[in-house]
DNA sequence: CTCCTTATTGCAAATAGTTGCAATAATAAC
DNA sequence: GTTATTATTGCAACTATTTGCAATAAGGAG
């Protein structure tokens, strides 16, 4: 498999301090934060980029070998749908990764799987216009886009 | 607006005309255009729309079944890969169908699933400015945007 | 038509992802 | 701290998709 996973910038993310918050996010929405769910949010934290499912599996089953694969694709889908984690198709593959507050896409060359980061704000342009003139409201999340690199392009 | 939710029905194709220059096209290739992959083929040239590997199964062996499932997700795999089919992901699921030379992408609105064409020209503005300012040539072939459409979005 | 090459198939086993359910344990209330 | 509530887990069974390989058959050559 390809590199999906390299790219970013460092969000200045206190991992003590996003966890603690979590924590009472989830508590005051009736969830809980049980110690599976910590350690799959830990290992976000400290590897930022993208992570396959089983990437994810892999690395928190080395800790604790007793969690479950069903309780970590769960995970994902439960962080997912509550804005902690995105979720996107790269190369066939579903990817997570933490979730910021502002929105970012990624160009995918398919020809050497590099990947790169895109501002939000290239959208700004079709979101405006899909909802005067289609009356649809687009909400880009995390959008990839294929093609070829500058240096696979010639 | 004219008929904006169900498209696929500006098909001017004929089904015998259709078969005849793939096997050609196939052939040429040094391919080979067999029974299974005819049946295939046939499907999604009567049933214009989107389909999934399932309900392709499902239809392809009421008439034949001996046709293995593997031999239904090569064969997608394949003609996806030779441009005769397009693939993308919608709802969480992948489905495919026929490709037409002048690409559409799709709104698929989250909360009552309808699925709205949209025109490859949406898109001339972002391709030319990726590859002015990001040296990316992209390919957008069949793109899926989600959000809300006119009548879920009030 | 017959033969040859090898692309393609069916099968079966492997891998990936999902789901129902009883047991567990995180949280809040006391 | 103790208890009650119920969200969450592990398990196992299930569905979905992929893969290796020997058998088959499509298509080109003679
Ligand atoms: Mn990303
Ligand atoms: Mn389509
Ligand atoms: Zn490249
Ligand atoms: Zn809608």
């Amino acid at each position: 498999m390809g590199n999906l996973t390299h790219h970013h910038h460092h969000h200045p993310v206190d991992p003590e301090k996003f966890q603690a918050e979590l924590k009472d996010k989830l508590n005051s929405l009736g969830y809980r934060y049980t110690p599976q769910r910590q350690q799959i949010v830990g290992l976000f934290l400290s590897e930022e980029g993208h992570l396959t499912a089983k990437e994810v599996t892999e690395h928190v089953q080395q800790q604790s070998a007793s969690i479950d694969q069903a309780t970590i694709y769960r995970s994902l889908e439960f962080f997912y749908k509550i804005g902690v984690l995105s979720c996107s198709q790269m190369g066939g593959q579903t990817v997570y990764e933490i979730a910021h507050s502002v929105p970012h896409h990624h160009l995918v060359c398919t020809n050497c799987d590099t990947v790169m980061p895109l501002d939000d704000h290239h959208f700004d342009d079709l979101v405006a216009h899909l909802w005067q003139d289609h009356q649809f409201r687009a909400e880009l999340t995390h959008l990839t886009i294929s093609g070829l690199c500058g240096h696979c392009a010639n």
